[in-house]
DNA sequence: CTTGACCTTCCAGCGACTGGAATGCCCATC
DNA sequence: GATGGGCATTCCAGTCGCTGGAAGGTCAAG
């Protein structure tokens, strides 16, 4: 399998799994006699892996891990868990932020004529910039 | 006033500054003899737009804009308006990716024993890659 | 006159890719 | 055998919004 095909079946691009070769996230893929690159279901697997891992927000460094932990037999569970919980702390934490933001832009928005005059209190909260939020 | 003071009595680092002064998003301050950055009351107040406008998670585009609008007597509300309403719609489809992926998270989470046996659900999911979410 | 805090410029790096150029390989058709 | 198109290769540069650090200049205090 070249790395076009590779990449349509984990659902990467071509460019982010020579990157994570590059970065060393996955190991070098095998050569053909052309020098094409060339994967097997299994390498197609962990790039898979990768893919899902990183649509869940973990960072590529936390996929190291999580592919350590997947390819050791004597792992605990405990660990993946704490990394999961770590994340969902994240999450937690930056949902918080943006609902904050959000809350502020709406009361912001809700004041505002939006019609043809300059008066605006969303440039007036920016301009004066100690109210709350 | 240096860019010390200014960068404090703005909430921004110096470096900050001197970074939007170097891709044009504040206009090059004065300097003194000694070649120092030199700001006036006038100059920390666009700063200051510019840290809550960045705080509200506009874009440093977004300010260039939200700049021009300050400036122009002759803006109309409405512009600012829709871009607020813009914002708000991205930071809710932020808002709605965030929580999927918690929700996600928190039910591998919550099958996992998290103990030292080496059986997860959350490495499960990874590698089997297709389930919901 | 020295010390130390501040300032200056410039270059490099973060994370996680992504775009593009220049070149090479492979397969199919004429 | 030539040719064309679609793959592949490497390498460099750019994204976004800073941030760190090096090498040097300025200023006020002691």
């Amino acid at each position: 399998m070249n790395i076009g095909e590779a990449a349509a079946s984990a659902g990467v691009p071509p460019k982010t799994i020579r990157y994570y070769e590059d970065i060393g996230l996955i190991a070098p893929a095998g050569r053909s006699e052309g020098n094409y690159r060339v994967y097997s279901e299994r390498e197609v697997h962990m790039l898979r892996f990768v893919q899902r891992a990183r649509s869940l927000g973990f960072t590529v460094q936390d996929c190291r891990q999580l592919l350590a932990l997947y390819r050791d037999p004597g792992r605990a569970s405990a660990d993946v868990k704490a990394m999961a919980e770590r994340r969902i702390q994240e999450l937690d934490r930056k949902l918080a932020e943006l609902t904050s933001i959000r809350q502020t832009l709406a009361g912001l928005v809700e004041h505002c004529h939006g019609d043809q005059r300059p008066d605006c209190p969303i440039l007036a909260d920016l301009a004066a910039a100690d109210g709350p939020g």
